[in-house]
DNA sequence: CATAATACCGAATAATTTTACGGTATATGA
DNA sequence: TCATATACCGTAAAATTATTCGGTATTATG
């Protein structure tokens, strides 16, 4: 079996498997977008975080499902179809991530003026 | 000029900016341990934290004080002496850390009876 | 019959991050 | 003289993550 993570998650410190869930690139966005509770097909996904592939985007939602932050329903059907849906420990790190995203509001100008060049 | 970052963070959504701060292995532990506002050495963040090597808590302190989070005074001694203090804008930080310090406590014990083997 | 549609998976490659190991500098003290 | 201490850097290797591209399945539609 390919593309398995060695260690699932970090559980030498509590902050780490805090952070080991949600560090990859596009995991904490993937519970923004799924966090209003409406299950979400991926292609709808895709389209909210076009800069995503659709391959990592699967690979990361598959983690998620496994660490139990979101929910997975197939209906069987042709051609496929399934949805993804927050599960209520995932919505327990909401908190964390509404916080994140404030911050990186409240100092983006601190950093635009830093590194940024308008949106390149 | 080797071990540069490409894009030194994400400035396209909030969210990932915040994360691109703080997301690589021990940044968030590294500020955790500078929350008291004491200067700390190099050695004796080191001490705090030993499964980190020096060479991977040097490059993170380089680039948490290019990012503003952490301030660095150097003596002009021998042997050399350095000091990290968190900044007011690594401070800023702070409450984010401590929320997923108490999400990772609380949920400790999902975790540990998934993934866990007492601490192998 | 050929094609689109959808979710997913495999494998190769690229990019990034972390580790391991060694080396610099120089005052101090044995 | 020679080892010690300290912060830091360079390089190569390993490990991890992300990307790219292609392929599977099956029904409905043209």
């Amino acid at each position: 079996m390919a593309y398995e993570k060695k260690i699932p998650v970090d559980l030498d410190c509590p902050l780490r498997l805090t952070m080991s869930l949600i560090e990859s690139k596009w995991k904490s966005c993937i519970l923004d977008e799924l966090r209003s509770g409406n299950a979400m097909r991926p292609s709808e996904i895709h389209k909210c975080l076009p800069e995503a592939t659709p391959r990592v985007l699967d690979m990361q939602l598959k983690e998620m499902v496994e660490d139990g932050l979101v929910g997975k329903t197939i209906f069987p059907e042709l051609p496929p179809r399934s949805e993804y849906m927050i599960t209520d420990l995932g919505k327990s790190l909401l908190p964390i991530i509404d916080m994140m995203l404030r911050w990186g509001e409240e100092h983006y100008d601190v950093f635009e003026k830093k590194y940024g060049s308008k949106t390149p």
